[in-house]
DNA sequence: TGTACATCAGTGAACGCGCGTTCACTGATGTAC
DNA sequence: TGTACATCAGTGAACGCGCGTTCACTGATGTAC
């Protein structure tokens, strides 16, 4: 019922997601260096001076498209592992995996927008490290599952990290109660390949050799999987 | 001595190299989106109609810096490898692994250049195939060696690629003979981790964890090591 | 060695386009009494 | 319920800047005889 909002603020909301979406439809077009509040507006039928009513720079506009980004990737993400609830935290992995995959072949430029090379002159504010973290967090969480359950091997030849390393892997370890070390730091590397292994895709490496990348994404995933000890 | 070439072939050779620095200058602060032609011929006290005598446009130009970049990264990691000729294969690895980090954090906006998301409206040529696949032939190299000279784990429990996973992995035992496809699909997982890891580096996205990412660098590549099977 | 012609590098002006941002303004919507 | 005033959205013109590419040209370098 919206009740107590004005028309006014009605039209504000709506006018704002229009113009993200306009956004968005530009960025999938002509990527991120190249989107212009101008076409925007002129795909809106607005004038350009407009936009200012509702970001006030070009660079705010991107900040919101690029936490919208992140959350639509992390929503997508969670609600994959939420709706596997019970199965093995092997499966509900392995279906993250694919799942954040699809999601960054159907976006490419919404991936590159926060996975690829950094928009020149742009500096990602501390807004975006949230939404940013959603996905590592809800892997950290299948790994505490997995150990709380048992289905976590034990790795005993899995280096334990020391020194720096030790201290860095303590932030995920304060994210992962009971996961040892060793399988944390497994994560973080795996959390690389994974990443790495769908921008190699996405940006043209894997031609000529593992592309179309179907068969060699599922495989590796599960390869990773089972590296962080996950059966 | 340069015998047989003219001045004009002389001085024209020097600007190409001239413009091409200035780009690479140019590219290191702007970013490959932002790379102009008419930048670069202020920078070089030209006016910008004549680099058309050197190249037909800025797509050309990219190119030879793309080009330029694998081959610079190529030459690196390939004079490493070869200056530690007889040192075991697994030293051998690490060492060209460091140094091709070491090479992208030198050159960011070249490695963005390169490994970062595709400049927008730009299609890469054949021509840049060739040298982009020096570092993963290097190191099909070294895997073969070490598969050679016995200094490979059979890996019995990794998973043998079968179907067209299979026929994709025989574009690399074709340059690595005798070495086992299992290991070769590893061989293409830690490729894709290798990457991964240093795109996050340089893209910002393991700063509050691993970054900085040394040590973290350094045990991964360990550890992708030990996952193919050097020892 | 000297001349005539062809090749090529670089100039300068122009075309036609794009962009982000500011600012004074009009007119509609909202609020306090 | 009605009026007076404040808030806000959107306009349109302008500023000052950038870009890639084309084209007719001048003058220097190279080549053939």
């Amino acid at each position: 019922m919206n009740a107590g909002r004005t028309a006014r603020e009605r039209a504000r909301a709506e006018l704002t997601d229009q113009i993200k979406m306009a956004a968005r439809r530009q960025l999938a077009i002509e990527g991120a260096e190249r989107l212009s509040l101008r076409a925007i507006s002129r795909e809106l039928g607005m004038v350009s001076s407009a936009l200012y009513r509702y970001f006030p720079s070009r660079d705010d506009l991107l900040t919101a498209l690029i936490i919208d980004a992140y959350d639509a990737l992390g929503a997508t993400a969670e609600s994959t592992a939420a709706a596997k609830d019970d199965a093995h935290p092997a499966d509900i992995w392995l279906a993250v995996c694919l799942v954040v995959r699809e999601w960054a072949r159907a976006h490419p430029h919404e991936y590159a927008l926060i996975y690829g090379s950094p928009v020149t002159g742009y500096k990602a504010p501390q807004t975006t490290v949230q939404p940013a973290s959603r996905v590592p967090i809800l892997m950290l969480g299948i790994v505490t599952r997995a150990q709380t359950l048992g289905w976590l091997a034990r790795l005993d030849n899995a280096p334990e990290p020391t020194g720096r390393l030790a201290e860095q892997v303590d932030v995920l370890a304060a994210l992962a109660p009971g996961v040892p070390r060793r399988v944390l730091l497994r994560v973080a590397i795996v959390w690389t390949q994974l990443f790495g292994m769908i921008s190699f895709e996405l940006f043209g490496q894997l031609v000529g050799t593992m592309d179309p990348a179907d068969d060699f994404f599922a495989e590796a995933s599960k390869q990773m999987a089972a590296f962080i000890g996950l059966r």
